[in-house]
DNA sequence: CCTTGCTTTAGAGCGCGCTCAAAGCTGTAG
DNA sequence: CTACAGCTTTGAGCGCGCTCTAAAGCAAGG
C-alpha cells in the first residue's frame, strides 16, 4: 500500500510537467527522492505531498527564492519549525493584500463593463427599433 | 485646469516607473501622447486615467498581449465596444478564478500554519515549566 | 536484434515584462 | 560659459520560472 510513482505518473497526479519536477529538485526544493535500481525516481507519498504544499506556494505567489529558503529550513529539522510558521504568517498576509487588490481592481472593472453596456444600449436606440406601438 | 504631467510627474502619481511609461508606448499601450516643443512628453488628465485603467489589467494578471488587443480595439471607436466589454467579462471571471484558488490555497496554509502551532506547544511542553503548583 | 519510448544528466534557450545604456538635445543655476 | 539634470530614441540586457536539447542508458514488443 505504500504507493509510488515515477516520474510520469508524478507529472500526471500534479499537473507540473516532468521538466519542472527535476527543476525543482535540481535547485533543491525536492530533496532525497528515492531511486529504483537504474537511476530513475521512485516518488513516495510524501513527496507527492510536498510537491502539492509546493504547488500552493507557487500558486499563491511566493517567489522560488523564498520556497527554497522554506525547504532548506524544513530539511534542518524541527529546530526551525517557528521559523516556517513566521514565514507562513508573512506569505498570508500577502495573501490576504493579493484578493484586496484584486477585489478593488474588479470592481472597477464591473463598473466599466457597465459603462460599456450602458454605451451599447445607445447604440442600438440610435437607430430607432421599427416596431410599431401600437398591434 | 486642464492638467498636463511630464513623465516625470506622471511616473510618481501611477507609481510605474518611467521606463515603463516609455515602453508602454512603445509597444503601442499609450498612443498620441501629446509632446512639447521640444519633443518632451506631456500627458493629459485623460492619459492618466487610461494607465491607470492599464494597471488595474496588469495588476489582475492580464498579459501585456492582451492588453495590447484591448488598446487597439479602443483606438478603433465605438464600434469595438461590445468586442471590449466581452474581453473584460472574460477578465472577469479569470479575476474570480483566481480569487477562488487564492482562498483555496490560503485554507491550506492556515491549516500549516495551525500545525505549526500545534508542534510549538509540544515542543514547549517536552521541557516541562519550572513553575510550582501551589503558590 | 531492433525499434519505440521511457529515463538520466548538464547545460542551453526562451517568453515575459520590464530595465538600463548610449548618444544627443534642452533648460536652469552659478 | 559650464555643469548638471532631465528629456529624447533605439537597442541591448536582465531576472524569473520554466522548457527544451543532446547524448546516453534501459525495457518491452514484434
Amino acid at each position: 500500500m505504500e504507493n509510488q510513482y515515477t516520474i510520469q505518473k508524478l507529472s500526471q497526479k500534479t499537473g507540473l510537467s516532468v521538466h519542472t519536477l527535476r527543476y525543482y529538485e535540481r535547485i533543491g526544493l525536492l530533496e532525497g527522492v528515492p531511486r529504483d535500481e537504474h537511476g530513475y525516481r521512485l516518488y513516495r507519498e510524501s513527496d507527492l505531498l510536498w510537491v502539492e504544499f509546493l504547488m500552493r506556494l507557487r500558486g499563491t505567489g511566493m517567489p522560488i527564492s523564498e520556497m527554497k529558503r522554506f525547504s532548506d529550513l524544513r530539511s534542518e529539522g524541527d529546530s526551525t519549525i517557528t521559523e516556517r510558521r513566521e514565514m507562513l504568517e508573512a506569505h498570508q498576509a500577502h495573501i490576504y493584500e493579493q484578493m484586496r487588490v484584486l477585489r478593488d481592481h474588479l470592481r472597477s472593472i464591473d463598473d466599466k463593463i457597465d459603462h460599456y453596456k450602458g454605451m451599447e444600449k445607445e447604440q442600438n436606440q440610435a437607430v430607432p427599433p421599427k416596431v410599431p406601438s401600437g398591434k
